[in-house]
Formats: C-alpha cells, structure tokens, sequence
DNA sequence: GTTCCACTGGAAGACTAGGTTT
DNA sequence: AAACCTAGTCTTCCAGTGGAAC
C-alpha cells in the first residue's frame, strides 16, 4: 500500500511545492546575486513550525544550485548543533573541510580561520532554528564573511534577535524579511493529496479523509503528514489495503505524539527520571521537585542542574512551566492535546 | 512598608572526555 | 608516558523577582 515512504518522511523535498509560490519567487530573489558570484544580503524566514519554512528554504536552494553550477550550499539545523562549534563545523562538512578536525581539540579560531580561507563558488548556509543557537557568535562568524549567505529561520524574529547584540542586531536589521502564515485546510489538503499520490497506492485514502488530517493538524504540515504516515503503517501492517476511518482516528493522537516521543528519547537519564518525577506528579512545585528527583537516581546532579534540565524541557515542549517566581509549578505537556494557537510548538 | 522566603537564571570557574604534542 | 590542549557539562555563587508574613 505504501508505494514509496520516503515522501512520508520528516524532512522530503517535494520537486514541486504547493502553495508557496511567493515565498520561493521572494527568496530565490533575495538569494539572486549568488548566481552571479556575488554575495547575498542575509534572508530571515519566520513563521509558525509547520507552515514550509524549512522546506521552501531547502527546496530554493536546490533550485538554485541546478540552475547555476557555481553555487554551494549547507543546511544546519540549529536544534541539535546549537554551539558555535557544531555550527560552524557543519558548514566546513558542507564544503568538505573537516577531514583532520577532531571534536575535541580543535580551537573555535581554527574552524572560523578555514571558513576565511574559503575560496570556492558563494556558499548559501540555511540557519534553521537560528533561534536555538546557545550564543550568537556563529551568526556573528557567518555573517562577516563575504563568501557566505546566510539565511535564517526562526519561529518569531523577535527569538532571534533576543540573543544578539547591538551591533549584531543592527547588520541582520537590513535583512530580507519572509513571512509565512500557516497553511488554511484547503492548502492542507492538496498539500497531502500530492503526498498520497506519489507516496500511496491510488485507492489508499479518500479526500475527504485527507481533509480530516489536515483539519485535525490545524494549519501544521508537519503533524498532518505525520499523521497521514502513522495512519499509512497501521493500514499496511493491518493489510486492508487502504485507510480506513477508524485507523485515521487512531493515527490522529498518535501522529501528533510522534514528535514528542523522538523528543523524550533524546533525553539523558538524569533528565529522563526528571520528567518521570513530573509525569508522575502531574503538577509539582519547585522544592517538591527537586526532592523527588534526588530521591529518584543515584548520584544526583544539584538544583541549578537541574532547572538547565528543566528549562531545556520547556524549549522542547515536553515540560511546561507556570508562575514567575515562588508560585512556579511544573506539568509535562500532553501531545494528544488538541492543537493550541497559543504555543509555538518547534522541532525538527 | 519592611523583611522573609522560595525560586530563577546569569556568570565564572572546576571538572571531564577526548585529542595532540613533547 | 606525561603534559598540555579544547569543548562541553556541571557546580558554586549570587543578584534579582515577586508573593507572603510581619
């Protein structure tokens, strides 16, 4: 039933992108003078997760580099290489330099000394989840340097200058600014229905149950796909040849938690017996906390540790915190819960 | 209004793991 | 082998915040 899965997959680029004309017209337009050797001014993309930020990037740039030779590009995912280091260790793997650096012993100075010595064709790096970054100075480092574009994306632009300082904040002030609005259900659902038809076999899923999906994402494509693949497995493995209503309904909470999951399993112990501390609890105060952690595991980290962990949690979505200061109280967030307009929701 | 208290999160330095040089 | 790098993690210290008790 399933007749290709990579076009289920997180992180697919479809070869023809649907309802986001404007968005790839403005960013191949702001990324233009690449094409003629010269250096770009920084675009920065923003908008709700889900809405194609991501992919319209990464899509623009292929573009780009099939219709112009001379183009080099990289792609860095903020999330999971949020030091200066990882950042800019990435890039250099883009351009193939990385051969004798090594993790550990490698000074900041020696990466960002390469990157200058750079002298291949204009490199376009996507920053996504610029926001993530743990400091500016990779934004700062990528900046600076005439070889590299640099286009940023972030849920609010307000994150991303958050960190910066002013004289960073002031160079990014001239960038190009792309906005993106959330998918309406119609556009959610021809997004899937062109998924289907290339991922599904023909008689897999009705319109009318991809309308569901879309509606149930609320504006997400992200989550509607995942949905649209959780739905797609259980039809395959229960052999009936096609979605039926009752696995869409299952795969409606599972799709949504499948996000959460990845994320509780890049926990480390220590921070994985924290969340079972609040799972447990369901709400729970500071002090409570901390207590019922140490009693939890051997050898237990100390308290400032411990709120690194917890508000490491928080960004992830998979902790939620309440009240400023003596009134704080901790909950983990449930992913089956309907969708809400009020949280950012961000992964990758 | 003042003091107390619980809590947060920034800054600086110690510690650890991995890697290189002597 | 030992001495010396570095990035990343963790701890120590503490200023700041806001509610509650006095």
């Amino acid at each position: 039933m399933i007749v290709d899965a990579r076009v289920l997959r997180e992180g697919f680029v479809p070869s023809e992108l649907e309802h986001r004309d404007g968005e790839v017209d403005h960013l191949s337009g702001v990324l233009e003078p690449v094409t003629r050797g010269e250096p770009a001014g920084p675009a920065i993309i923003t908008g709700p997760s889900g809405a194609g930020k991501t992919c319209v990037a990464r899509y623009t740039v292929e573009q780009l580099r099939e219709q112009h030779l001379d183009v080099a590009s990289q792609y860095v995912n903020c999330w999971q290489n949020y030091s200066r280091f990882r950042t800019l260790y990435r890039v250099l793997e883009g351009l193939g330099k990385t051969v004798d650096i090594h993790r550990r012993s490698t000074p900041h100075d020696e990466l960002l000394e390469r990157l200058r010595e750079y002298e291949g064709p204009p490199c376009v790096v996507v920053l996504d989840e610029a926001d993530q970054l743990e400091t500016p100075d990779a934004l700062y480092d990528l900046h600076s340097l005439d070889g590299f574009s640099l286009v940023l994306i972030a849920n609010r632009e307000a994150d991303l200058f958050a960190g910066a300082d002013d004289r960073l904040a002031s160079r990014l002030q001239g960038s190009e600014r792309i906005q993106f609005d959330r998918y309406g259900l119609d556009e959610l659902t021809a997004i899937l229905r062109a998924r289907a038809r290339r991922g599904l076999a023909a008689d897999a899923v009705t319109t009318d149950q991809l309308r569901t999906v879309a509606d149930a994402a609320a504006g997400d494509a992200r989550v509607a796909i995942s949905i649209l693949r959780s739905a797609a497995r259980h039809a395959e493995r229960a052999e009936t040849g096609r979605i039926t209503d009752a696995i869409l309904d299952a795969a409606v909470p599972a799709g949504r938690s499948a996000v959460h999951r990845k994320n509780i399993e890049t926990l480390t112990p220590h921070q994985r017996a924290l969340y079972d501390v609040i799972a447990e609890a369901g709400t729970i105060d500071p002090s409570s906390l901390y207590t019922a952690y140490r009693d939890a595991v051997d050898d237990p980290k100390t308290d400032r540790t411990v709120r690194n962990y917890l508000s490491k949690m928080v960004q992830y979505d998979l902790v939620e915190a309440e009240g400023a200061s003596s009134d704080r109280t901790y909950r983990v967030v449930d992913p089956t819960a309907d969708a809400r307009e009020t949280t950012s929701g961000n992964q990758s």
